[in-house]
DNA sequence: TTTAATTATTGTAATATTGCAATATATCAA
DNA sequence: TTGATATATTGCAATATTACAATAATTAAA
């Protein structure tokens, strides 16, 4: 067999999983930065950043929505993505009781 | 064609792509986390805590390793395995600097 | 309405990941 | 050395992901 037993794991473990598989491509990577860096929300020229196909982008910025990762306003026969602050917000929170917690420990190896 | 083109991409993006897509699984968050949750370093029990075969285990073991997130040491015939607390520390640098530049977006959709 | 521009979807091929059984490897103890 | 224990590797099957060409859908402007 193979293949995905997330049902095995709690919603939790899974959902983080989820959002961070988000992130687990560089173009996807490279899409949050070009988002962050532009302070403003930018539609298609992520197309003209990135090199791919723009039907690779679409797909891309699906699974970023699906994710929960960003948010797109249609304007005109363009639509405006933007990053979603509270996606972001606990992802820092995650990573940052991680951090609090690893403080603790001994780090024996 | 299909799968990859991560050589289009900054050896940033990729190296943040790898190391977040060792993260990208139920299994390798809930070995993170169990692996936080100990306060010490856990080697194979692991396998008992997961509902998965050991081969599975080690595999994700393997990857987290890989993108340097945990540390193995060999204890007898065990392995002990703990965080790599210079990886997590550069993951919550990175969300950090991503939360401070997004507190000067104006969030626009 | 027609045309142009922008983004999404579908179909398909290539590749990567996941999982386990079987097996190999390594270390300690007897 | 032999046996027991713990972990890693390999081989294979099932599934998921990635990418693009072709096409569809949507909206604005002419």
């Amino acid at each position: 067999m193979g293949a995905s037993k997330s049902d095995k794991f709690s919603k939790k473990h899974n959902q983080m999983a989820n959002v961070l598989k988000a992130l687990a491509h560089p173009a996807r990577v490279a899409i949050v930065e070009y988002l962050l860096s532009v302070d403003a929300c930018i539609c298609g020229d992520i197309v003209n950043e990135l090199p791919l196909a723009q039907p690779t982008i679409s797909r891309h910025l699906k699974e970023l929505k699906q994710a929960g990762l960003i948010q797109g306003e249609i304007q005109g026969t363009a639509i405006c993505y933007c990053l979603n602050p509270k996606t972001v917000q606990m992802l820092i929170e995650y990573f940052d009781r991680m951090h609090k917690r690893l403080l603790n420990l001994k780090t024996c190896c």
